[in-house]
DNA sequence: GTCTATATTTCGATAGAC
DNA sequence: GTCTATCGAAATATAGAC
């Protein structure tokens, strides 16, 4: 609470007045953040339109906004192990909407994208849960796991952002690659 | 401190007798987790053997290991996440060797049969890096995600378990689908 | 709404008996 | 090595002036 103050320049007695305990200052900020974690992927996902552009366009999208806020993906891994009841909170601050309500939303659309592709015979089949995930990964892990692949990897902040860029654009190619029959 | 001595069944003074410090235990504690999070994946990827079979492996290796701590992958990364200076720690428990050695002997074998690879026309060029990074995200993630995945997916802890074994067998393919030309 | 000052609780660390 | 008891520091929450 005292670095919190400090660091937005008041004191601790103004955050508790405006948030009353540590622990919905925390929630706040945990709302505020899983606000952030996936902007728009929800919507691109439930939208029409192919679903190779749809997979780019969440790519490009995640990846930017994750470039400016790096550390967002670990801090709520960390939050969300560390109190798993939060996870719900997070997924109603992603989407605006209840998980059970949110749902069909994404996976209703992206059945029917996968079945259409898979009776055209242009993808194997894959589990729209499965889809997703692997996405999320793909996009979300090098961020969540950022110090520990810059150790690992030998690179500086620089060097770490010049992998991301790169990604962003073999990423897409690399996913659906995977797809294929 | 005190939950910890609780749940080890002893008091706050023998946690400091034998840790001295706080800061200490959580660094004993940290290290021992850190040696835990891909077991052989090192090993594996620096050995010899056909790339598909290596992949295959360290899928099957990580994902029965994770199985049996899912919640390892999430504290790593909140830890890291919130103290960076961990990350070097973080290589050393994982491989027993420094970052700069380790890297030579993984990336090394790797560049050499995707070298082969690409030469037979069998496989698409990717980095090293990228390979590594894809294939750790797509293992590691829904252990790290995994309570906000539970949410999404509306998955219990058997559903999830399920889902990770279908993953099993799955991912594989998906993986090296991703690669062929 | 924002501050200073302070009360209250919690926590990490230590002393010392066994 | 393990415990009980306690010290001292730190942090959170509150009271009250402005």
């Amino acid at each position: 609470m005292q670095e919190i103050a400090a660091e937005a320049g008041v004191n601790q007695a103004l955050l508790h007045y405006y948030f009353r305990s540590k622990e919905q200052l925390a929630q706040a900020a945990f709302a505020r953040a899983a606000s952030q974690l996936m902007p728009a992927v929800i919507a691109v996902m439930a939208s029409d339109g192919e679903l190779e552009d749809k997979v780019a366009r969440v790519v490009a999208v995640e990846l930017d906004h994750l470039s400016r806020v790096p550390s967002l993906p670990g801090y709520i891994i960390g939050e969300v192990t560390h109190r798993p009841e939060r996870a719900r909170q997070l997924i109603l601050a992603m989407a605006g909407a209840s998980p059970d309500d949110i749902r069909p939303r994404i996976f209703g659309a992206l059945k029917a994208q996968i079945d259409a592709r898979v009776a055209a015979g242009t993808m194997r089949p894959i589990a729209p849960h499965t889809f997703m995930v692997n996405l999320m990964a793909l996009c979300i892990f090098p961020f969540a796991a950022r110090p520990m692949l810059m150790a690992m990897l030998g690179l500086d902040a620089q060097g770490f952002a010049q992998f991301i860029a790169r990604r962003r654009e073999e990423l897409p190619a690399f996913f659906l690659g995977g797809l294929r029959p």
